[in-house]
DNA sequence: ATTTAGCACTCGGACGATAAGAGTGCTAAC
DNA sequence: GTTAGCACTCTTATCGTCCGAGTGCTAAAT
């Protein structure tokens, strides 16, 4: 167990880390008013803390960095709550005033704040649509052997995709057939659309038209082939300015992580409910190592829509950027609501 | 006027740095099979093209380095016929034997292939769409309040926005509104769509609707404003490998430019008809005076819907990534033809 | 029994000297 | 006109030295 002063130090050598990416040293932390001690009882403490693991030295005789158990102690332990400036505040507020009717909007706009506000990278998984239901289902003929097929959800987001239409199936089945769907399907949540579509597909079609396998295969093609993931980086080059990545070849693996979009997007979606801290090694991804990845959660209703994310060094300022991502993914949160 | 040994030895400097971006001094040119004299003789070539400006010394007792002048000099006179290989001809086919039913998904493999072929960054404007014609307008309500709107092209370019329906407009209205002004601008360029909407509803609307005017502001805010520009980076990190960006400030200049999407898209949309190849300070964006930029345009029939471009330092291999731009552009022209 | 002052010790970073090597320009010979 | 030879220049790498920041330990002070 830590005694309070070795609390105190412990806290002071990381907020002071945070700040200066310098390593601390006994006489730095004495002259901090809070510490009513000299230099020599610090050192005491500190060798005590370094061989608990909260803090190395970079070499035999510099000061005190934070370890990753250090970091993860202070996050868990040692976090004073955050008040987020008037001026953050303002940002936040002042953007979400604006009027904002789209999901990708709303989410763009989040990711510019969030890297804009801390210097920081920030990344946002787009929201999924599967828990969305269907509103309107479009095929508009484009020539006689092209057709775009366009769903829109009730939340207002669309989806198309150009398909070739077999030479097997007349103009006047088209249109039928997406009457007779958009009658049957409407309303029908998207994450079941692929087996009502298959479903109603097979009671009615036989009659209709010709080839019933072609059509379902095309159709199934055009709504439901991998949808792209929508990931939404912002700030990317704030991570060039941090002192920790000076050296290009951490950069460049870094940035090719991020480049692996799909990889991303899965490492983003398992983070679910409130927020998390990944510190160091404990990143799933080995390319963030030398990285933390704060993450939280928007929803409509309780329904977890999607991430959004700041990645930076592992010194990070933890608190202020817990605050605003908790102040923003409410804010997202709610502006989602206020829609439906 | 240059010898043709100057002519020579130019070439060999050119490729040399090319290949090992290293200075190039007099022993290694002499080495070089097609180099039939002595590295004297070599030296005293070599300080009249240091004089005319076409090649330049680090230091004093350095190798030589080619010159912006130089480079602009091989480009414009020295760029011997390029060849691809097997190997990249394949690559190209193989990825264009896919079928691919829309510009996007065109233009995104276009930008990978690119990026991976040359190791250089490769940046595609997205086809305009303001050479298509309209073919097909919906209005879908989601809620009393909320409606999308889609536009489809001839294309089967697909855009959508999101608008809130002002109290004073029945939902009636708003499919009247529709129908007719789908019968009305079926098949109207998109470059006069603003105008043609405009004309229509000034003749037809005010019998049908109360409110002339609001539904002309909403209708255009929700068609026409500030549609985004489609810029498709790929392999942004390959900037990373070349030993000229070791510096990160220097990746941070450039890498904060091109997160200015606007300013990106202004540019290349400057460059048209054929290939342009900018060097260093000829650039438009000051950030990019360390690198070299080479577009290319890809059209439908005559029209030229977009520009592809590579950027890497200005030691680029000109001749072959001239003639993958080239084999590009025409394979996506082709391609698009082969829609219509 | 803590806490602190004092001190020897360690290590990194900056500086300067030195040596090696690559390449040049110039001169004189071919 | 071309080339060999050579003195000179500049970069890079390596090594020794010095300085300062910071530590750990011991002994004195509280």
């Amino acid at each position: 167990m830590l005694s309070k002063r070795q609390l105190l130090i412990l806290q002071v050598i990381i907020d002071e880390f945070i700040q200066t990416a310098q390593p601390i040293g006994s006489r730095a932390i004495s002259k901090k008013d809070e510490v009513t001690f000299s230099p020599a009882t610090i050192r005491n403490e500190m060798a005590d803390l370094e061989e608990m693991g909260f803090i190395e030295k970079t070499h035999s005789s510099s000061g005190r960095v934070p370890s990753e158990k250090g970091y993860r102690f202070y996050v868990d332990h040692l976090l004073s709550p955050f008040h987020l400036s008037k001026t953050e505040m303002h940002v936040i507020s002042n953007t979400f005033e604006e009027e904002m009717l789209e999901f990708e909007q709303v989410v763009q706009k989040s990711a510019k704040i969030l890297s804009e506000l801390t210097n920081y990278t920030s990344i946002i998984l787009g929201p999924k649509v599967y828990e969305t239901t269907l509103k309107q289902l479009e095929i508009i003929q484009l020539s006689p052997h092209l057709a775009v097929a366009i769903l829109v959800t009730n939340t207002g987001h669309v989806e198309h995709r150009s398909f070739s239409i077999p030479t097997e199936i007349e103009p006047s089945d088209l249109e039928k057939l997406v009457n007779m769907l958009n009658e049957r399907l409407k309303n029908v949540p998207i994450i079941h659309l692929h087996d009502r579509l298959k479903k109603e597909l097979t009671v009615l079609m036989h009659k209709y038209m010709n080839d019933f396998d072609l059509a379902y295969q095309y159709l199934k093609a055009a709504l439901f082939d991998e949808q792209p993931v929508q990931l939404y980086v912002s700030g990317i080059t704030n991570i060039l300015l941090q002192p920790e990545f000076k050296d290009v070849s951490k950069i460049h693996s870094l940035y090719s992580a991020m480049e692996q979009e799909d990889a991303m997007a899965d490492m983003l979606r398992s983070y679910k409910n409130g927020i998390h801290v990944s510190i160091g090694q404990e990143n799933i991804m080995d390319e963030m190592q030398d990285c933390s990845l704060i993450t939280a959660n928007y929803s409509l209703g309780n329904q977890q829509l999607g991430t959004i994310a700041l990645l930076g060094p592992t010194r990070m300022e933890y608190a202020r950027v817990i605050s605003l991502l908790h102040a923003l993914s409410n804010r997202m949160s709610h502006t989602f609501h206020s829609w439906f």
